[in-house]
This record gives C-alpha cells, structure tokens and sequence, in this order.
DNA sequence: CTGACTGCAAACCCTTTGCAGACCG
DNA sequence: CGGTCTGCAAAGGGTTTGCAGTCAG
C-alpha cells in the first residue's frame, strides 16, 4: 500500500469521525471499526463484504449493526451508494447512446442525451482495468416533484429519510 | 404521447422482437407484452412495477416469468441494467470527484479520476428535471480478471450468465 | 409433436424491526 | 446516569427454483 493510498485512507477516517462527532453521533468500538473498513477500502463493499471485514476485528458484530450505522452514514451525507439503489433491480431498453438524471429521493430515472457526453474519450489508466463497453453519465439531483412534494426544511441533509418505499409517479 | 415517441415505442419494439427471434427465442402471449411495456416505457422500472404494468394484460401473469424474460433479454444484451446491480447495496466512501469502472461480469468498481469528465457541464434540459447535485461516469466494459478467468469463447453474448454470485476479490 | 415456456408454491436470501441489555459521553 | 446503540431473533420482501402442465414453432 502506498503512501498516497495511506493518507487518502487516513483522511477519509478523519472525515468520517469528524462527521459523525459533529452529528452527535456516538462513537463506539464497532462504528470506529466499520469507519476503518470503510475508509480503506476502494472496492465499493456491499453489507455483507463489509460486516465479514469488520467480524475479523470485532467478532462479535452484527450484520444488522453495519447495515443501521451504513445508512446513518448515508443519511448524513458521509458516504454514498452506488447507482439508483432504491429497490429492486431496474431495466433499460433504451439501446442508443444515452445517459441518466437519477432523484436520489424517489429513485425517478430519466434519460438524456448529450453530444459532449457521448464523445467522452476514456482516460488510458481505465483501459488497464479491463474492456471499456461504453460510457455513462450518471446525473443526481432531487426531482422536482421530490422538492415540492416536502418543502426543504433540512438545507443539508440528516432529516427526510429517503430509502426505500417512496416512489410516485 | 408524440410522433417521435411513438416511432421510437416501435423501433425498440421491433429491436426486442427482432433480436429475440433471431436467438431463437420463443415469442409467447406473455413475453410479447413484457416487450411492448418494456419498449413503451421511459422509466426504467423494476420488475414489480412491469409486473403489475403486464397483469393489466395478461392477468394471470406471475412475477417470476416477468424476471425470466427480463434476465433472458439481458443475457441476450436487449436490455441493460441501471447500475452495478449485482447483489446488496454497495457503499462509497470517497468524498473526492470521482467517476467509476464497472465490471459487467463480476461487479468489481474501481474509482477513476478525469478533469474532462468532472468538468462536464449539465445540459439545461435536465436541470429541468429537478435539482442537480452531481454527475458522475460510469464506464462499463470487463475487467482484466474476469477476461482471463473465461477465454472469451463468445464474442458478442448469450452464455457465461454474469448474474449473481460471482465475486472474486 | 417436442422442447421451451409458464404458473404455482416453496425455498432462499438479503434487509429491517422490536426488544432487553450494554455502553458512550 | 440517560439516551443511544448493540445483538439477537423473528418478521418482511424481493428473487429464484423445481415441477407438472401448456404452448409456440
């Protein structure tokens, strides 16, 4: 592991506590250990791939226990997810070049299409992962059905659960 | 519903009906009307919501058809998912801007950095939307790993099921 | 006709929730 | 000490699978 690596990892820990004091949030043994996990990491763990991390450390934690102390995270703007993420799997018939407008409060996705986007050139240390398919931009903002539906008392974030079950349309 | 958006509803129909066909798949009551609420729509719905779209059809429908056809078209590469989407809900601790590679097959994410992509601006279209926080790339293609672990034998698609429970790491 | 496809119901997970005891601040 | 947090176990929901009957080609 390098030394950038390192302090990238060390500084996303200090966010992550930082965050979480200011919050209120209390600091136990098994959330200092999740926030280790977490900043070190650049694999993007799912629950599961986390939680067998942090067993190793603190044999005694719960699935449950990361899954509430992933989501407070979340809740106050210290970690994101991947994708739409809001239920189920979610299908795309949509063939021609095209990117995505996704409400991170509903889960609404709307296509779009963008000259400059679409002629994206990849930067050559992606190539070295593996074979580049195609190129998406992934837009996220609140809808604006989202907006007017609660009318913005948190400017930040920590209130408003967004999760799962809320989808109008 | 306009002119454009009808022509379109039917070109990807067809692209369904076509490609199906052509992998020898059989066009049956049901599936030809999960095809046409596929290409009818603009949301990228889960599969609940198509369900429940297809029931008002055919309303002896089950759910697990529903999943069926939809995971035979994606193995056909007629449809596409919306994120990673491979198991659980996965986790990004990383603050910074920052975009990410996919692996298609395995699920594998890799942050990547791009000053062209994050200083991409958002066309005013969908600013209409609603609120935009951020937008980030997400490059799909095959990372290096799972390329070797199955000498590619298919060139375009149709076997080496991708779904769940892949993972290596 | 025959193999592919469907519906049903049960099996599987992953995720969430209620509750009593433990712990941080 | 008080309110928050944890672990347990059970409930909940979405997704998958085996099987026998059905249907497209």
């Amino acid at each position: 592991m390098s030394n950038k690596t390192q302090s990238k990892t060390e500084a996303r820990l200090r966010l992550l506590e930082a965050g979480a004091r200011k919050a209120g949030v209390k600091l136990t043994h098994q959330r200092l250990e999740i926030f280790r996990e977490l900043a070190a990491t650049v694999e993007h763990p799912d629950v599961d791939t986390l939680f067998r991390a942090v067993q190793q450390r603190v044999p005694t934690v719960s699935v449950d226990t990361v899954y509430r102390t992933l989501w407070r995270l979340h809740d106050l703007g210290l970690v994101t997810t991947l994708g739409p993420q809001r239920d189920g799997v979610r299908f795309d018939a949509n063939r021609e070049p095209h990117h995505h407008y996704v409400c991170v409060r509903c889960g609404l996705v709307r296509d779009f299409e963008s000259a400059a986007m679409s002629a994206l050139r990849v930067p050559d240390a992606v190539k070295q992962l593996g074979s580049v398919a195609d190129a998406q931009v992934e837009v996220r903002g609140v809808c604006k059905q989202c907006q007017t539906q609660r009318t913005s008392a948190t400017p930040g974030r920590s209130k408003n659960p967004p999760r799962r079950g809320t989808r109008h349309e």
